[in-house]
DNA sequence: AGCACGCCGACT
DNA sequence: GTCGGCGTGCTC
């Protein structure tokens, strides 16, 4: 034993010795080789507050710098035989990483060769200073006021037949579905695929919300009847709204934690503090909310799964259906996927025996007319390009109510054309498309902005600027010259609108920005299908099949919808109201093709030289095929690899082992005048559901 | 990342 | 002889 082992005791580094705590931490970096437990001894000074799930800090390679992480779990001896390190100091008491958030990040980043600290981002919100002491010490006062003794008071939800009442202190019957089946697939902790049930629902105050929302509430009142948590998941806020209106009517409102990372940071966390309790909770959230700690997890639910906001647009790209159906298998909770349309992911596991299909128990479809694109003999509804029948429909109902047309485009006249020669009109800086933003606006190009005053075509010279496609607000203009005397609302991204009332009324809005109307739609027109079939994508048929059931699923029971110019499967699944069927045979298309979900993808971007070692390193077996490497800007290529889901974990693991490698690789070093560059990161993205 | 350790050229 | 240059490798 020389000086230095003297020097590290007075350091505070020495082994751990037989009984003394050893903490395993994670450190809070994006360094893949930084994505481990580290071993270090607990001081004395440290040990009552050392306890898994708190912050901490500890010193990395040298004393003077110290690392933020999270304390995972405690051991007796160190896994580690080297000389331990002291944790520096815990940050708060606070346990911010529950162990089964823990044991969920860990198996969803091995899964898509990722980080579990960067699940854990956003699993657990920033830190707040002030909120978290405001937590800590309610904390002992706030558990003892368990609110499992739920007293749902009376709901009055009317639906447009029967109406519902829910006795106090129990929580309503799910109505709409075989008595008690989605209530004992909630306490078995089944896997459930249900379908939504396509009608919009009165609830106290003549507020309206989609029936899909109050079977969710009652689902999740259910849990908290039984004292068990339920995790809700939605793609967006409008959405959340009516969620949360439905909740509020059937769950008390301190039982009901908002998760959504578009709140302000204090919110946030708040927000996520209130689900560390041991009160059961009702969690709603966006697709993060997924990673939310809850006590006695009952179940995880989803609302349109098939919705890409579902997907994560941050490493490691995990899907909330994908982490959902993880996160089921390890807390044996059940878990609903609810929706109007099947997904094909979905109706994949449906397939498989994973999920069980649940429909409503007896048959509530909208009533959907297939109209051929033709435009009316009366001149105005012909140049809103409305066919006849169409037209009539739209005539009567708007003698009732309101109706809603949904358009494809938002804006006025997105793309614009010479009127002469009918070559589409480009700006003369960048090329990119030219546009006109509001009646009677000069033209201004899509992509950079610049306005074209004075604008004259390249191939004819003419000057005058026809329309090629429509957005909401020419159509609504339209409309209104169509429909004298007619209130015309416009709603799209960036005039949202979330309800309307029962007054006559035509709504115009974008595809999923529909708002819902009191009573429901007396008509709904889909006018632009045969413009929304032209995206370039592999799942287009499956997002309009999405965007128009979601639309349709807005009219008053009875009320027509008119899908306008689209034939074949899509048509026909509209008209049965049998998307299931569409997804199936979706499916099967996708399997004869090998495409996902039929199989799993991945892509590899990198330096070509490190995408190659990286696909050579995947067993040959393992694979159905690897194609590319496609070249991308900057010298970097993409490979893909297509594989069965027997292989995942195994592509995982070696493309995660090649990520580390060329992280600790030695950096090129500069070579004559050229600037020093780290090493690009090697990527990996697990099922993008856009690559193909 | 960021920092310490290590092995070759100009210095009091 | 040593100070320090950046290249290399590791983090309990």
């Amino acid at each position: 034993m020389g000086a230095a082992h003297v020097d590290n005791e007075s350091a505070g580094v020495s082994r751990a010795t037989a009984g003394e705590q050893v903490a395993r931490v994670l450190l809070d970096s994006p360094l893949p080789q930084l994505d481990r437990l580290l071993d270090y001894r607990v001081p004395a000074r440290l040990a009552a507050d050392a306890v898994p799930g708190v912050r901490v800090t500890v010193p990395l390679r040298s004393a003077g710098r110290v690392a933020s992480g999270y304390l995972v779990e405690l051991g007796e001896t160190g896994e580690y035989d080297g000389t331990l390190s002291e944790l520096d100091s815990v940050v708060s008491t606070a346990p911010v990483l529950a162990p089964e958030v823990w044991a969920l990040a860990r198996r969803v980043s091995e899964r898509s060769a990722g980080g579990a600290s960067d699940v854990l981002r956003l699993a657990i919100p920033p830190r707040q200073v002030r909120v978290e002491k405001a937590w800590l010490a309610a904390r002992g006062s706030d558990d003892a006021a368990d609110v499992t003794g739920v007293d749902v008071t009376g709901v009055d939800a009317t639906g447009v037949d029967a109406p519902v009442r829910v006795e106090p202190g129990r929580p309503g019957a799910i109505r709409g579905y075989r008595a008690g089946r989605i209530e004992s697939a909630l306490s078995s902790g089944e896997r459930i695929a249900v379908r939504a049930i396509p009608r919009p629902v009165r609830l106290p105050e003549d507020v309206w919300v989609g029936e899909w929302a109050l079977t969710l509430a009652l689902a999740a009142a259910h849990c908290l009847a039984v004292g068990s948590s339920a995790i809700l998941i939605v793609p967006d806020y409008r959405d959340q709204e009516q969620l949360e209106a439905a909740l509020r009517v059937v769950a008390p409102a301190d039982a009901i934690v908002r998760v959504d990372a578009r709140q302000a940071n204090p919110d946030r966390y708040r927000g996520f503090l209130a689900c560390l309790g041991v009160a059961a909770r009702i969690i709603v959230g966006n697709r993060s909310a997924v990673y939310a700690p809850a006590a006695r997890l009952g179940m995880i639910a989803l609302w349109d799964d098939g919705d890409p906001l579902h997907a994560e647009p941050l490493s490691p790209y995990v899907h909330a259906r994908d982490a959902a159906l993880v996160r089921q298998e390890q807390q044996g909770c059940s878990l609903m996927l609810l929706a109007h349309t099947r997904s094909v992911e979905t109706q994949r596991l449906v397939e498989l025996g994973w999920l069980i299909d649940v429909m409503p128990d007896k048959t509530v479809t909208p009533r959907v007319i297939v109209t051929a694109q033709q435009a009316s003999a009366t001149g105005a509804a012909g140049a809103a390009r409305i066919p006849s029948s169409a037209w009539k429909a739209a005539t009567d109902a708007l003698a009732e109510g309101p109706v809603l047309v949904q358009v494809s485009r938002p804006g006025y006249a997105p793309v614009v054309a010479c009127r002469r020669c009918r070559q589409a009109a480009r700006c003369t800086r960048c090329d990119g498309p030219l546009g006109v933003a509001a009646a009677g606006a000069i033209p201004a190009c899509g992509a950079c902005g610049a306005i074209a005053a004075d604008w004259v075509c390249e191939h004819c010279e003419g000057t005058e600027l026809s329309v090629v496609t429509r957005g909401a607000g020419l159509t609504a203009e339209e409309l209104g010259r169509a429909f004298p005397a007619t209130r015309v609302i416009v709603a799209d991204g960036e005039k949202p609108i979330l309800s309307v009332g029962a007054e006559k009324a035509l709504v115009v809005a974008t595809r999923g920005a529909e708002p819902i109307a009191s009573g429901g739609y007396r008509a709904v027109l889909l006018l632009d299908g045969d413009r929304m079939l032209l995206r370039e994508n592999l799942r287009v048929g499956d997002d309009c099949l999405r965007w128009w059931s979601n639309a349709a699923a807005l009219a008053a029971p009875g009320a027509p919808v008119l899908l306008v110019g689209v034939a074949g499967p899509l048509a026909r699944a509209m008209a049965t109201w049998r998307q299931d069927g569409y997804a199936s045979a979706e499916l099967a298309d996708r399997r004869s093709l090998r495409f996902p979900p039929a199989v799993r993808i991945a892509s590899v971007t990198g330096r070509p030289e490190t995408v190659a070692a990286a696909i050579d390193a995947i067993d040959a077996d393992a694979v159905i095929d690897s194609l590319g490497p496609a070249p991308l800007d900057d010298g970097l290529v993409r490979s893909i690899v297509r594989f069965d889901y027997a292989r995942g974990a195994e592509v995982a693991a070696r493309l995660r082992a090649a990520v580390i490698r060329n992280a600790t690789a030695r950096r090129k070093r500069p070579t004559g005048d050229e600037r020093f560059r780290p090493a690009p990161t090697l990527r990996v993205r697990f099922d993008d559901p856009e690559i193909l």
